[in-house]
DNA sequence: GTCTATAGAAGGATAGAC
DNA sequence: GTCTATCCTTCTATAGAC
C-alpha cells in the first residue's frame, strides 16, 4: 500500500507541504489541508492518524527535497570555495522564510519526529559547509587557523537569521546584507590566505 | 487613566509578556492570560478592546526593555570592540529563542503595529554594532576595507540564526559554535588590521 | 478509499451583575 | 474595575454511509 497512485493521499500531502512553509504547523487547521487539497474528512483520517503524522510525513519529504537541492549546490567538481558561494548566493525568497527552520519556534518542535527532518537538514548544510571550508584550507584558498566546524555553523546561522530579519523588517534586503558581510569577512580570510 | 497603580492590567502584562516569549501570539490564548494572571475575562477585556492590541503594547514594553539591556552592552566608556564582544557572548537562554524575533514566522508579522516594536529593536542593535565596528576600523583594530553596515547586519543575523539552530538542535552549544565562528573571522579582520 | 455529518473541546469576545 | 456566565466560531477527530 505505501507507494500506488493514492490520488488523494498525495494531493494532501502536496497541501500540506504548502501550508507548513506559508503558515507553519500551528497555524495550519485539517481543515484548510482539505480546502486545498479538495479531499474530505475520511480521506484526511484514512490515510494518517492525525495532524502530527501528516506534518512528520510532509516535513521528512519537504526535507529530503531540500537536502537534494542544497547537493546540488554543493557539486563535488566545484572548487571548494565556489561551492560556498553558490550555497550562500543561492535564490531565495527571504521573506517566505526558511522552508523547514520557520518551524523552530512551534512549540511542536519539542516533538522529537517532527524535529528531526529539520535538524536533519541543517545539520546536512553544516556538513556541507564544513567539508568545503576544511578543503579550502587544505588548499591554501581560506586561512588554515579558524575552526572550519564552527565557521560552518556561523555561515547557515547568518542565512537563517537572515530570514528572521527579511521577515521582521518585511525587506528581502536584510537577507542580502548579512550575506554581504558573511562575504567580506570571508574574503578577508581568503586575501590573507594568498 | 493611562498611569495609575492599575493591579490587574499590569499583572496581565505581565502574563502576557510572558507567554509572548514562552509560546509566540498565536499560541497564546485570552483563558491562558487570565489563569496566569489571576483576572477575570472582565478585567482583560476592559483594559484592552482584544488580543492583538493587548499583544501590541506587552511588545512595545518588551522591546523597550530589551534595548536598555542592549545599550548597557554597548556602554559608550567600552572600547569598541569590547562593545561588540560583550553582545555576541551576553548571557542568552538559547533555547528560548529570542524574546521579540521569535514572531518573525508569524502570520501578525503582517500586522505593521506588531511587527514595529521588534523592528525598532533589531535596528536598535544593528546602530549599536555598525557604529561600534565603524569606530573599531576609525581606530585601526578592525581593517577598514569592509562595510561596517553589512557586517553588523551579519552579526546580528548570526545571533537570531544561532536561536533558531539551537532550538532546531534543542542544544544550546550550537548558539556558542555559531557565536565562535563569528568570533573567530572577526578576530581575522582584527589581527590583519595591526 | 472517499464522502458527508457530527461531536467535543478550545479560542476569542460579549453581557451584565457587583 | 472586576467578576461570572454565556455565545459563536474554529479546531481536531470520529461515525458511518457509499
Amino acid at each position: 500500500m505505501p507507494q500506488k497512485t493514492h490520488s488523494k493521499r498525495a494531493e494532501i500531502l502536496r497541501a500540506v507541504k504548502e501550508l507548513l512553509w506559508e503558515r507553519g504547523y500551528e497555524a495550519m487547521s485539517p481543515r484548510d489541508v482539505l480546502d486545498r487539497s479538495g479531499a474530505g474528512q475520511g480521506s484526511l483520517y484514512h490515510h494518517f492518524p492525525g495532524k502530527v503524522e501528516l506534518a512528520c510525513v510532509a516535513l521528512n519529504e519537504m526535507a529530503a527535497e531540500e537536502r537534494a537541492a542544497v547537493d546540488v549546490l554543493f557539486a563535488p567538481d566545484r572548487k571548494p570555495l565556489d561551492r560556498i558561494y553558490a550555497y550562500l548566493n543561492r535564490e531565495r525568497d527571504a521573506l517566505r522564510g526558511c522552508r523547514l527552520a520557520r518551524l523552530a519556534n512551534e512549540s511542536v518542535m519539542e516533538n522529537l519526529e517532527l524535529r528531526k527532518p529539520v535538524k536533519r537538514f541543517l545539520e546536512h548544510i553544516i556538513d556541507r559547509l564544513r567539508s568545503s571550508l576544511e578543503e579550502a584550507q587544505f588548499d591554501g584558498d581560506l586561512l588554515p587557523d579558524f575552526e572550519a566546524a564552527e565557521v560552518a555553523t556561523t555561515l547557515l546561522a547568518v542565512v537563517e537569521g537572515g530570514f528572521v530579519l527579511a521577515r521582521t523588517h518585511w525587506d528581502a534586503n536584510r537577507m542580502k546584507q548579512a550575506l554581504g558581510g558573511a562575504t567580506q569577512l570571508l574574503r578577508i580570510a581568503e586575501r590573507k590566505a594568498r
